[in-house]
RNA sequence: GCUCCGGUGGUGUAGCCCGGUCAAGCAUAGGGGCCUUUCGAGCCCCAGACCCGGGUUCAAAUCCCGGCCGGAGCACCA
């Protein structure tokens, strides 16, 4: 039999194939309507491009099954939670959920519930002192040191089989402030021969002694997170807990933990953590840099923090788009910050109008030009509308890159102005000539600033977290009419930010 | 060491669950070209990958086994 006929009998019906655009993988176990997600972040911190993950994926998903997102801070660790990290927080996860919104039409862009988990630790007492009347949970005032190494060695300690009436009685006395910080803990009560030592008899209580942000001395004890987590989880309705993968030997404990209670389960997924090439994105180490003084702050655009980046000018839809575009995968992904730059370009480009600015400008001085005269330079390439730039006096600045090689005999046009060659090159000069010929083609065209009405302005460019350039220059005058933030690209240059007006100061967000 | 999770062009990702239309899509970076008083941008084109070895099958990126490599976790932190 012919192959070919053979195939049209045999060939089973596929399904289609995927269309174009990035279409994410549908969630297990979700149905249009019925899908409940969330992030829990921990204010200890800044948000950065990692948290943009955890943030976006559970939002996308909430929204393709017309579900709640809900935001809920997990503040149950008073000894490094800040008052100003929850505001961080809720401003930068803000600015990225408005900007799925009109970027993804993922509405509506914002938490349908923000959620405060420090208010519901005393219902997490009273689940806590439910485990223990239930017999799964006990109060072990073992040192640290020992539960440690007796966990890895799968022993039991004598407080695991108290009775429940000494148990309640420790435990009151925890609350009460009997036991100082380290000397108590309750402990969930599983086994301690358990393949995956985080399920090994868990902490699920423990007593810190700091003030918390919120409600300052009024708790001493607080839930471990894997307590407050499936606790919150279950009793909020999430029916989908995303975390990223390193969390994945907590699905256990926390399954566990709900179980023993007769909670209301719910689907746990795990995603990819993000580093960002050559960038480190961990708190723990941009900390010192900004605390010794090497970054600006938190904002500095050299650090992936949410706000570094917006600084820096990357647009917050570009943020989102990056991340939709990535999915939800599980794999950790090494980025670099090209693709980000990318799509932010491809943002920007449309919309953002070009100038010219003289990064080490040389002088030049033309002859043959009649001044004053006006030149015109287009706002932007695709656009009609023009800006003119009066010239006084027959002198330029260009920037000394453009001078390096010239000889004289080179012609070159002066965006705008006019076709001129070169007479005479000097280092702190460049003598210039009008070109009888004005319209030459395939002419190299480069950006100047009037010797008059030139603005001082320059442009930081961030090379690391620890390194930088700063370009000083001129501009053409309507720089000066510029806000705080605006965005624009200058020509042969890049894409900035304007940062400052005192010294007119932009940032390089990237070519 | 133990437990878990992964390995698709330089990088990231789609496809893998349900084997065929995948001689593998997209993006980014790279190379070339076009545009030129509209740009280091844009537009067009090119090149580039299924970790290795076995097995199952008419057919394997997709299923099975072994190996190799990488990552994460192994806190009374989240």
């Amino acid at each position: 039999m012919p192959p070919e006929a053979l195939k049209e009998i045999a060939t089973p019906p596929k399904r289609e194939r995927k269309p174009q655009g990035r279409v994410w993988p549908p969630l297990e176990g979700a149905e249009e309507g019925n899908v409940v997600t969330r992030v829990a972040p921990e204010p200890n911190g800044y948000p950065t491009l990692g948290h943009a993950k955890g943030l976006l994926v559970p939002f996308i998903y909430a929204r393709i099954y017309k579900g709640k997102f809900l935001l809920r801070f997990e503040d149950t660790n008073p000894r490094v939670e800040r008052l100003e990290f929850y505001d961080a927080i809720r401003e930068e996860f803000s600015r990225l959920l408005e900007a799925a919104e009109r970027e993804l039409g993922l509405s509506p862009g914002k938490w349908d519930e923000e959620i405060i988990e420090s208010y519901h630790i005393p219902k997490m007492y009273e689940l806590a002192e439910r485990l223990i009347k239930q017999g799964d949970a006990y109060v072990c005032t073992c040192p640290a040191e020992k539960v440690r190494q007796w966990r890895r060695e799968g022993r039991e300690c004598e407080h695991r089989d108290q009775p429940v009436e000494v148990n309640l009685e420790l435990w009151e006395r925890m609350l009460e402030g009997d036991f100082k910080e380290g000397e108590a803990h309750l402990r969930l009560k599983t086994d301690m021969r358990h393949p995956n030592i985080t399920m090994r008899d868990p902490g699920i209580c423990r007593i810190v002694e700091a003030p918390h942000p919120i409600h300052g001395d009024r708790f001493r004890v607080y839930p471990v997170y894997d307590f407050s987590v499936s606790v919150m989880d279950s009793l909020t309705g999430v029916t989908h807990a995303f975390r990223s993968k390193e969390f994945e030997p907590h699905v256990e404990v926390q399954r566990t933990i709900i179980r023993k209670l007769g909670l209301r389960e719910y689907h746990m997924v795990q995603f990819g953590r993000i580093t960002v090439e050559g960038i480190p994105l961990s708190k723990r180490y941009i900390r010192p840099l900004v605390e010794s003084g090497i970054l600006e702050g938190w904002d500095d655009p050299r650090i992936p923090t949410l706000r570094g980046l917006f600084r820096r000018g990357i647009l917050p839809e570009a943020i989102v788009r990056f991340f939709h575009e990535l999915g939800p995968s599980k794999v950790d992904a090494t980025v670099n910050m090209d693709m980000l730059a990318a799509i932010n370009r491809k943002l920007l480009d449309p919309k953002v109008p070009r100038y010219m600015f003289v990064p080490d400008p040389v002088r030049a001085v033309i002859e043959g030009i009649d001044t004053p005269v006006e030149a015109r330079v287009q706002i932007h390439p695709d656009s009609k509308e023009y800006r003119t730039i009066v010239v006084e006096e027959p002198i330029v600045y260009i920037s000394k890159s453009d001078v390096e090689g010239l000889k004289a005999g080179d012609e070159f046009r002066l965006r705008g102005l006019a076709t001129v060659r070169v007479r005479s090159v000097n280092p702190d000069e460049v003598s210039l000539i009008l070109s009888q010929e004005q319209k030459i083609k395939g002419v190299k065209i480069i950006q100047w600033a009037p010797l008059k009405g030139g603005v001082p302005a320059r442009v930081f460019i961030p090379l690391s977290p620890y390194s930088y350039e700063m370009l000083g220059g001129y501009g053409e005058p309507a720089l000066a009419e510029m806000r705080e933030g605006d965005m624009a690209q200058m020509l042969r240059m890049g894409f900035v930010r304007l940062d400052k007006r005192k010294p007119l100061t932009f940032i390089l967000s990237h070519r």
